[in-house]
DNA sequence: CCTTGCTATGGAGTTAACTCTAACGTTTAT
DNA sequence: ATAAACGTTAGAGTTAACTCCATAGCAAGG
């Protein structure tokens, strides 16, 4: 597959494939008797792993350092699954986070029209536990 | 309370204050006789009520349009309950987004030692439908 | 009275993550 | 065989959201 078709395959800019390349997102891509990007299907799946990242808010930088342990790490699968993990305990947190501002919203919703919303019981709003 | 002191309250710099005030995203602050700000308790509400959607993601520019429109459209409580009910809704919607990414990242999780990780199954997991 | 420290403003600078442009080679359609 | 369409690169430009800077007014301590 060429840059265009995995352009449109995924809906991302072309200058964004490269962008990403050449930050070291995604691997080094092949390339043809004339320079041109030869995608493999393991590249692809690698596209998608960062799309599906960089759509949860995860940031290039941080996405960056991922992927440059995971290459670096190779004595254990072990570690490379425990990267995986760390990456989902963020977004666990990352949910909990706007969980806390849902809790918010919907105290100041339903309490919309009492007179007596204070800073001190929307901040407790705010901060109740998430189950 | 004074633009120190409120910077303090929620740890948030001061240039962030005003800058938030010049965006229009906090109403203008009343000035006291040298021009300083004086902030009033319903001044600080504002101000954590943006901090804390801030902190959820939610983009300035979107911010200030919520804003002006709560400012803009005086006509009914039902109407600006409305506008928070929309907010809420949005971070709903984020957090079923990231859940999909939680989700793919589990099939990753779960299938390491899998050889036939294809992109189709990471891509189902990653559709699977969030409860 | 002078220095230190707080406030103000307008505007410049920064960082992240693209996005676009210019200059050039290749391939395809007529 | 030549124009249109696509690929390459390096580097400039853009947008969001701050963050910093220079300049200047007011103010409290020694």
């Amino acid at each position: 597959m060429n840059i265009n078709e995995v352009s449109k395959k995924f809906g991302l800019p072309k200058d964004t494939l490269r962008y990403w390349e050449k930050e070291g997102l995604i691997p080094a891509i092949k390339r043809d008797q004339n320079g041109y990007r030869v995608y493999s299907e393991y590249d692809q799946n690698w596209i998608f792993y960062i799309l599906v990242l960089r759509k949860a808010g995860m940031p290039v930088k941080k996405l960056k350092q991922f992927v440059a342990l995971y290459l670096h790490e190779p004595q254990t699968r072990k570690k490379r699954r425990e990267l995986l993990e760390m990456q989902r305990d963020e977004l666990i947190k990352q949910t909990h986070d706007i969980q806390k501002t849902i809790n918010y919203l919907t105290y100041k919703i339903d309490h919309f029209d009492d007179q007596l919303l204070t800073f001190e019981n929307e901040k407790l709003a705010y901060e109740k536990k998430v189950d």
